[in-house]
DNA sequence: GGATGTGACTGGTCAGACCAGTGGACTAGG
DNA sequence: CCTAGTCCACTGGTCTGACCAGTCACATCC
């Protein structure tokens, strides 16, 4: 049967001209049918976060294939993020719910290959969080106004602890801005590539020489930032905050790329 | 063993507070020994794209595994877009070049488990997309300018064609103001958006009616983002920028979150 | 030289086995 | 009656060995 379509089709009407496309046919692996019909079923609804898979040997049944397929399908859905397996649990696979750490994952991936370099990483988060706080500054209600103020007393607490603490509250000053600009993408989007970076410079940043000024200037721009959003100046709240972003991280990408990081500071 | 380390730590001096802070104990199953040396070599670059893996078998003997194991690892790779083995293929598995298709497909998922909506999906490339535009008419050199209305003739064209041929010369103008804005992240950002979104609204943006209306608008617009662009007016390009994303998608979403895309038009 | 056939080897799948560990049921003790 | 302990069915992780269809390099033949 196959013959006969591909004969029919290569001596058909009008193929040399613009026929219909054809797409390159690639086999389907059996394991990979599997993981579609899971994922199917998680986007119908029938399968939820929380709810367990059947075990491997009851999907072998239902599935009628062997466990090793079941298993590769198993491990394809595992490194996804989709679900967990634990030895010995008669529950079966745990069916997970959405994290970011495999975005996280693919992201560091294309910083690895050298697709992205540092400087890009942090070009994008000056674009980023300067496009987030612009949009902030317009959609922030007063109580979140004061949410903010909240999380600059978190900080100025914190550089009396160490520095991990002050970079938390950071993040979570981010956070922050990302949620009262209404658009999770870019929350996600911003810790993604956050924690890219951290990941990337975190062997230099460990013994930083002068952390303790560097964390009270950063303060200090953090809070002009809030000024300049309670004043409902969302340009140069976002200037100040890529300022702010350049000043903290300029010092670990190469001086040729300085420059066009520099440039992104201005409105 | 295992009993006594617990004990120890039960028991140990100054858990209660904040001793060392240790974290939860997971078993490495082999196969993921094996994924991580893969990436481990090609993130030292002992490994390119291009090159290929020594056959299954062949790794079973390296790895000192059975081959079960082997392909539950290749299968990760496999589905992380690392590599890609062809049956038959006396050369091993293909070291892949980046795509982000794993990207995308994440980003999807994200989607499809209602973490993120359309409204979001679309806000976020207003966001996104104006904030390329901005930069890029700073950035921006002559000859790319050149670039720029090449792409809108190319437009005009395609509006005679279909439907497809307009969506290929729109992206091919986004994609070229992500290029002009030297940051590649933006690239693969806006890509992978612009991919999840299409995929979310394909089936109702077949049948549009007057789409030969909607394109002439959409060139216009695009018309008007490259004027302001030669005058280096980046916020007039941007405000465009945001508007025609609007126009072109809102009819998509629900009337409820319409506002709130509304509200990101504007400067 | 170019078409042709052949065989070593590839990945895909299967069946069956063993092990260490988990957790629910079941039982003995209060 | 409820609790504490034991036990065992069953789990996932790994291994072995086998078969098949397909691919590609090489040798062969015209």
């Amino acid at each position: 049967m196959g013959h006969e379509m591909a004969k029919s089709a290569s001596q058909g009407s009008q193929l040399p001209s613009s026929g219909p496309r054809f797409q390159p046919v690639q086999p389907v692996r059996a394991y990979q049918r599997i993981v579609e019909q899971v994922e199917d079923a998680l986007a119908r609804g029938e399968l939820a976060p929380g709810q367990r898979l059947p075990s491997e040997r009851e999907l072998v049944a239902q599935f009628a294939v062997s466990r090793s397929t079941v298993r590769e399908a198993l491990r394809v859905l595992e490194s996804n993020g989709v679900v967990r397996s634990r030895p010995g649990d008669p529950n079966g696979p745990e069916i997970l719910p959405f994290s970011q750490s495999a975005l996280r994952k693919q992201v560091a991936r294309l910083a690895r290959v050298d697709e992205v370099t540092l400087s890009e990483l942090i070009g994008f988060r000056m674009i980023m969080d300067g496009a987030a706080i612009q949009v902030a500054s317009r959609l922030r209600t007063p109580e979140e106004l004061d949410e903010l103020e909240a999380t600059l007393v978190a900080m100025r607490d914190a550089i009396d602890v160490d520095f991990d603490a002050f970079g938390e509250a950071d993040l979570a000053f981010h956070e922050l801005i990302a949620r009262i600009s209404r658009n999770s993408l870019i929350q996600t989007c911003n810790e993604v590539v956050r924690g890219v970076v951290l990941g990337l410079i975190s062997d230099k940043i460990a013994h930083a020489p002068n952390s303790r000024a560097l964390m009270l200037e950063s303060l200090h721009h953090h809070a002009e930032v809030v000024d300049a959003i309670r004043a409902g100046n969302g340009h140069a709240a976002a200037r100040i905050a890529r300022q702010n972003m350049f000043d903290y991280y300029a010092g670990y990408v190469p001086d040729s790329e300085q420059e066009t990081l520099r440039a992104l500071i201005e409105d």
